[in-house]
RNA sequence: GCGCCCGUAGCUCAAUCGGAUAGAGCACCAGCCUUCUAAGCUGGGGGUCAGUGGUUCGAGUCCACUCGGGCGUACCA
């Protein structure tokens, strides 16, 4: 209906030329009272016109040719809304439409053609993911998800650096460890990684070579074991969760295959850079931020922009449509430098889409678990999907806003208790194909001939709410919201389990019990859409 | 100091690029299982949308300032 009613707009705008000026919206109206959808469009444009919002309003209806079998009828209301209501006799179209296309209802082609990347998680392997790094990956993953339904062709790709201050710092935690494992005194630095994997690595060590090692370089063998074995352990985690990476891309290639020292070259001939104090800086305040930077530093190593700027021309050079990047708040600074270098080489920025989700806050008996990677007082991902399950890990990573902080209250989410919404959803998925099994050996099956007798209020809220589906997907995702797939879903079930309780299937007149169960075929397909999209299990039984 | 994000019910959060009477869950109170899964449903109480001012037909949403919280503000990533 959403579709027709932006079509027969197109039409009156023929006769109408104000309409073409505005961009029409049609929304469903938090009161049912204000019908199935309702547009501003008269108020829009009572300004521009100068005209009454109603007068307008009425002038706009008049132009409108639409189908009595479509919509029922139209209203103004307030200071100038149009409230369409929906023609009863189209109920049975959308879920007709919903059983035939099942698996791809609410998928899209609007991008077909197009191709994205999204980047995420990209945590150097200086120990285990974090449940801050779950939150990351989990949103990066889904928001791939959404963008394939959209009709994007997605990458998803894990950037990395094993190179650098922190890595050295990590082989020579893992060379301590091995050393007082044979017995030596060793001096074990604060700042060094304390936990219990590094030990672990060195045990590894210790069985594998036994003390042959000893006078190994903290770089060699200590650092690529180490590397290498957290590398794995990622996996492991992120495999849990169901999130598969096509690329790793190694920071380390931007330097092989020369694009650091090009890019470096380009900056100095377009004079963007300048030599200061023996380090490289980069022009920045000629380009629109705050403060000139250092790419390259007086030792010689770029600093992080330099790589950050050069990788992100290969997404470019790549020919993607559209890529998308996935920080935490704790990189907030670092983006519009590298936004900005891209546009001073004149690469189109717009492509790029940084999305910044804030921290997830761990309570624990009632007291915030503040953590670091370095002192290991954290909790790991791994850890949290022992606890509670990766369809809660990710159901609780995405249900919320992303610019909103996460509170994972783990005693909570350790009860498993009714409490936790992602059992609600599965909850009403497991009903529907409990129902389906009973109505089956009772000899009723779906029909599609009486969705008419489908009258009740719960039925006709049901089955609109199913119609909003696909332009809710296109809607998330567009906008990489990916939290709002899941308030959609939680209404969904709402609806359905509200139908559940009121309309009864088995012991019904035996054609309306049939239309039931298209019914009840067409809420599960949408729900197990809708759950396949966020990559939670959407059970037979529970 | 400056930049980004946030502030909505007792708690955790929604609110369709500015819309009509701000909604859920949890918690609390009162009901509903001889009939398809009670992990459910129905009803009830609970709000100065942090504050002040502004923009307009209309503001939780936009602008300015104030207060409070998070993250940054490196020749770390």
């Amino acid at each position: 209906m959403k579709r027709y009613l932006k079509k027969i707009f197109e039409d009156a705008s023929q006769k109408l030329i104000y309409l073409q000026d505005v961009e029409l919206i049609f929304s469903v109206p938090a009161q049912q009272s204000h019908g199935d959808y309702s547009t501003n469009a008269a108020m829009m444009l009572t300004k521009k016109l100068k005209r009454n919002p109603r007068e307008l309003a009425n002038e706009i209806i008049a132009n409108l040719d639409y189908d009595k079998s479509i919509i029922e009828r139209i209203e103004i209301a307030g200071p100038g809304f149009i409230n369409f209501y929906f023609a009863s006799s189209y109920v049975p179209e959308i879920i007709r439409e919903i059983l035939s296309a099942q698996e791809s209802y609410g998928k899209s082609k609007k991008y077909a053609g197009k191709k994205a990347q999204v980047e995420f998680v990209s945590a150097n392997p200086t120990g285990p993911l974090t449940v801050g790094h779950g939150r990351n990956a989990v949103i990066g993953d889904t928001v791939a998800n959404m963008l394939e339904w959209i009709g994007y062709d997605v990458d998803r790709e894990y950037y990395f650096n094993n190179a650098g201050r922190q890595m050295r710092v990590l082989g020579d935690s893992v060379r301590r460890r091995y050393l007082e494992l044979l017995g030596q005194p060793i001096d074990f630095p604060e700042d060094y990684y304390q936990g219990e994997y590094i030990k672990e690595i060195a045990e590894k060590l210790k069985n594998e070579h036994g003390d042959k090692l000893i006078n190994e370089d903290a770089e060699g063998i200590f650092k690529r074991t180490a590397e290498k074995e957290i590398f794995v352990d990622i996996n492991k985690t992120l495999e849990r969760l169901k999130i598969h990476f096509k690329n790793y891309y190694n920071e380390n290639n931007l330097y092989e295959e020369g694009k650091i020292k090009a890019l470096l070259d380009e900056f100095k001939k377009r004079n963007l850079s300048y030599e200061k104090e023996g380090a490289v800086w980069l022009k920045f305040t000629e380009l629109g931020n705050e403060q000139d930077k250092v790419i390259v530093k007086s030792s010689g190593e770029p600093t992080y922009r330099l790589p950050d700027i050069a990788y992100h021309i290969t997404k470019f050079e790549r020919g993607y449509d559209l890529a998308v990047d996935l920080f935490g708040s704790d990189h907030n600074a670092t983006y519009p430098d590298v936004l900005a270098g891209l546009k001073a080489l004149n690469y189109d920025a717009s492509k790029i889409k940084v999305l910044i989700h804030q921290f997830v806050t761990i309570m624990q008996k009632g007291e915030i678990v503040k953590m670091s990677t370095r002192k290991a007082n954290y909790i790991t991902l791994d850890e949290l999907i022992d606890e509670v399950g990766s369809d809660v890990v990710r159901y609780f990573f995405i249900m919320r806003s992303i610019g909103s902080h996460l509170n994972f209250d783990l005693d909570l989410a350790k009860k498993q208790s009714d409490e936790n919404p992602v059992f609600y959803l599965q909850y009403a998925h497991a009903r529907i194909s409990s129902i389906l099994r009973m109505t089956k050996d009772e000899g009723l099956t779906a029909n599609l001939e009486n969705l008419e007798l489908l009258t009740t209020s719960e039925e006709q809220n049901l089955v609109k709410k199913l119609y909003e589906f696909p332009d809710e997907v296109l809607f998330c995702s567009e906008n990489f919201e990916p939290h709002r797939i899941s308030t959609y879903l939680e209404e969904l079930a709402a609806l359905f389990h509200k139908f559940y309780t009121f309309c009864r299937i088995i012991g019904s007149e035996q054609k309306l019990a049939e239309a039931r169960i298209a019914l009840a075929l067409a809420v599960r397909t949408v729900l197990k859409n809708g759950l396949t999209i966020l990559d939670v299990s959407a059970p037979e039984k529970m």
